[in-house]
DNA sequence: GTTCATAGGAAGCAGCGGGG
DNA sequence: CCCCGCTGCTTCCTATGAAC
């Protein structure tokens, strides 16, 4: 064990002279100078960096071996670091005995009747390579104290055989061996297999160990699975039910609360900005003016070179330590992080899109007040964390199917998905969590990809290639952010929101009548897979891209999804939009202009009425260049009326959508910027 | 055996009401 | 006032069962 190993890296990382924010900024829990023992009044303010903000100095909060931090542990004990260890065994009962011990264990307190419990299993990311995990080891061990059954022995010999110091060796193995006598004479605490689980969440009560989320069954394999991988490190924590009154102190002590002042202060000077309704709009030129760009340099969350897994497995061991951190200090651990969904927490920028804004509220998912989100927040992250580990990708589902009792609905998961996301900075598809695939795409385009991610295997490191052609409607690519090349021969990309039009348009063979381009749907609303690869598209390629959507409220909004992205994901939208977007079809005025027969308009209903509302209502809509497009959606709503494509004949002409209209709109230049 | 209707799932959006 | 949970709406697809 490396006696000067840095244990807890809590705000600075390697990156954090990046001009962006890094992960530990919106960790959990802020920096716990009582935690750090010895160190000194400098330090501890140095280390004293709120969420939101981006330390001037990238001065690392570390807590070192060498630094003899003490810190009295759940027994009572001045304990350092090095007296932790790893149970052997996760023999369990689902049993728990406050009494048993004479020593004031925090369970067994008798004002603490009830409390929470997580079980969590760390696992070394990148066995052979990574970085020592001693500081992991040292701080999820030394939660155990107290907690541990007699049944789990404590195994030190390893760790002693490491010790370079004869006396740091002998001073561990002397309060290892007291650490063994006292949690064979303490409380058992044990819960099954559960052990190996991360996010395991608990309830104790009156003595009794009560699941506050499905224990998986006896017969799950994974955990066992888990446990014996060899690596496997136990990690438990605990932590009381804290009454309102606590609340009410850590509320008012919390340092993302005195930022939040601050914040608001910054967001003052952002008064002078346009605003529509609830959303901000930036002006172009925001970056040249001194005063935005002092307040507003960072409108994005995600670093424009995606983290690697092994950063990202990194930033979670941060998240955990940090909950660990405090829970040691009987605070109530919480997820913290920039706002994502929050009307106010959201501006457009002309050149991207929606966008949040990082100086801005933070959301906060506290075990106290959001005991479910929190769980399920957790759970989430510890399936992440195996994703990652194990190099594996899974859908949304599957992850809702993981514990259905604790999720409850799709869309919790959905919810923690993207809170996670917005917590550790990085897009869905970096936290190997995809939705199913739905975009098509047909057309000349070769993809080249080079996985980026260190953790890959070297058989998988090697690049692989995807080839569409105007033969055959292929599904999109997965892997968007390892694309290195994108070769074509197009000339312009057209997007199609129905999957029935786009196949309409292939059996109509519209190459021969619009030329040589790439014809891609997302089949309604598009999935984030699919706006991800036209954003790639568009960046990789600068082809001219064009929407064909319905003539209707929808339509539209689909079409904004590409262009502007949404409020909802506006978070990522620096991945995910196509300012360039135009909008090609089918628009009001064209109902008149290429005489669509009166069969074939759709009379409003009670909810096309107000979306269309809704979007008039869009910030964009207020920007100049986009008058023509307000005229249009103006029409629309005079008229009340809505046509979609495949409606769309003249004449009974069944190929006028791809023979008459397309060719004629392209040539024209028939569209709007 | 074919066709049609329905339910559920996945993606997206917005709004409302209760509670702290 | 804000957060959270729920509801309701769109798109399309797939699976299932009933009807013909």
């Amino acid at each position: 064990m490396n006696a000067n190993s840095t244990i807890v890296p809590l705000y600075a990382r390697a990156d954090a002279g990046s001009k962006h924010n890094s992960v530990a900024d919106v960790a959990p829990r802020p920096c716990h100078e009582d935690y750090d023992g010895g160190m000194d009044a400098d330090r501890r303010e140095a280390s004293e960096t709120v969420p939101g903000t981006n330390p001037a100095a990238p001065e690392r909060a570390t807590l070192q071996l060498g630094d003899e931090a003490v810190v009295p542990d759940s027994l009572g004990r001045q304990k350092t670091p090095s007296d932790l260890y790893v149970p052997e065994s996760p023999q369990a009962t689902t049993r728990i005995e406050p009494d048993r011990g004479a020593a004031p264990s925090p369970l067994s307190s008798p004002d603490s009747d009830s409390f929470a419990v997580f079980c969590f299993s760390l696992q070394p990311a990148a066995n052979a390579e990574a970085a020592p995990r001693d500081d992991l080891d040292h701080s999820v061990r030394y939660i155990h104290p107290g907690l541990l059954a007699p049944g789990l022995q404590p195994d030190v010999s390893s760790q002693l055989d490491e010790q370079p110091d004869a006396e740091q060796s002998d001073a561990a193995q002397s309060d290892a061996a007291d650490l063994e006598s006292k949690s064979q004479e303490h409380t058992t605490l044990l819960c099954e297999d559960d052990w190996v689980q991360m996010s395991s969440v608990h309830h104790v009560s009156d003595g009794r160990l009560q699941s506050l989320c499905k224990s998986d069954d006896d017969d799950d394999d994974q955990s066992n699975e888990s446990y014996d991988d060899g690596d496997a490190q136990l990690g438990l924590c605990y932590i009381r039910l804290h009454d309102s009154s606590d609340m009410g102190d850590l509320s008012q002590n919390s340092a993302a609360d005195d930022n939040a002042v601050e914040l608001s202060q910054d967001q003052q000077q952002f008064d002078d900005c346009e605003n529509f309704g609830d959303t901000t709009i930036l002006p172009e030129d925001y970056a040249d003016q001194e005063d935005l760009a002092a307040t507003a340099p960072e409108v994005h969350i995600f670093s424009s070179v995606p983290k690697t897994s092994r950063q990202l497995l990194q930033d979670i061991e941060g998240i955990v330590l940090n909950t660990i951190a405090a829970i040691v200090e009987e605070e109530v651990p919480y997820f913290e992080f920039h706002s994502r969904v929050r009307q106010q927490g959201i501006v457009f920028d002309p050149q991207v899109g929606f966008r949040v804004l990082l100086h801005n509220k933070l959301t906060k998912v506290d075990m106290f007040n959001s005991p479910r989100r929190f769980a399920v927040m957790w759970k989430v992250l510890e399936c992440i964390f195996e994703l990652l580990r194990r190099k594996l990708n899974t859908t949304k589902r599957d992850l809702f199917y993981l514990d259905v009792p604790l999720f409850g609905s799709q869309k919790s998961v959905d919810c923690a998905i993207d809170d996670i996301a917005c917590l550790l900075q990085v897009s869905r598809a970096q936290l190997h969590c995809i939705a199913s695939f739905k975009g098509l795409i047909c057309g000349n385009l070769e993809v080249s990809f080079e996985p980026l991610d260190e953790l890959e295997d070297q058989e998988d490191g090697e690049q692989r290639a995807f080839l569409s052609t105007q033969l055959e409607s292929k599904l999109l690519p997965r892997d968007i952010d390892d694309i290195t090349v994108m070769q074509t021969t197009a000339e312009f990309v057209l997007i199609v929101e129905k999957e029935a039009v786009f196949h309409r348009l292939l059996n109509d063979r519209v190459f021969d009548h619009i030329g040589d381009c790439i014809v891609i749907t997302g089949i309604g609303y598009p999935d984030i897979q699919t706006r991800s690869f036209v954003h790639r598209l568009a960046e990789m390629c600068g082809l001219p891209m064009y929407a064909l959507v319905d003539c209707d409220p929808h339509g539209f909004d689909i079409l904004c999804n590409y262009k502007y992205g949404s409020r909802a994901l506006a978070f990522d939208s620096e991945n995910l939009t196509v300012p360039s977007l135009r909008w090609l079809g089918l628009l009001p005025s064209d109902i008149d202009k290429f005489n669509i027969q009166e069969a074939n308009w759709l009379a409003f209903n009670q909810y096309d009425t107000g979306k269309l509302t809704s979007l008039l209502n869009a910030p964009f809509l207020t920007l100049p260049d986009l008058h023509l497009w307000r005229e249009e959606l103006e029409l629309m709503q005079a008229r009340g009326i809505k046509c979609e494509l495949q409606a769309l004949n003249v004449d009974g002409d069944l190929t006028f959508l791809t023979g008459r209209f397309l060719p004629h709109k392209l040539q024209s230049g028939h569209f709007l910027l």
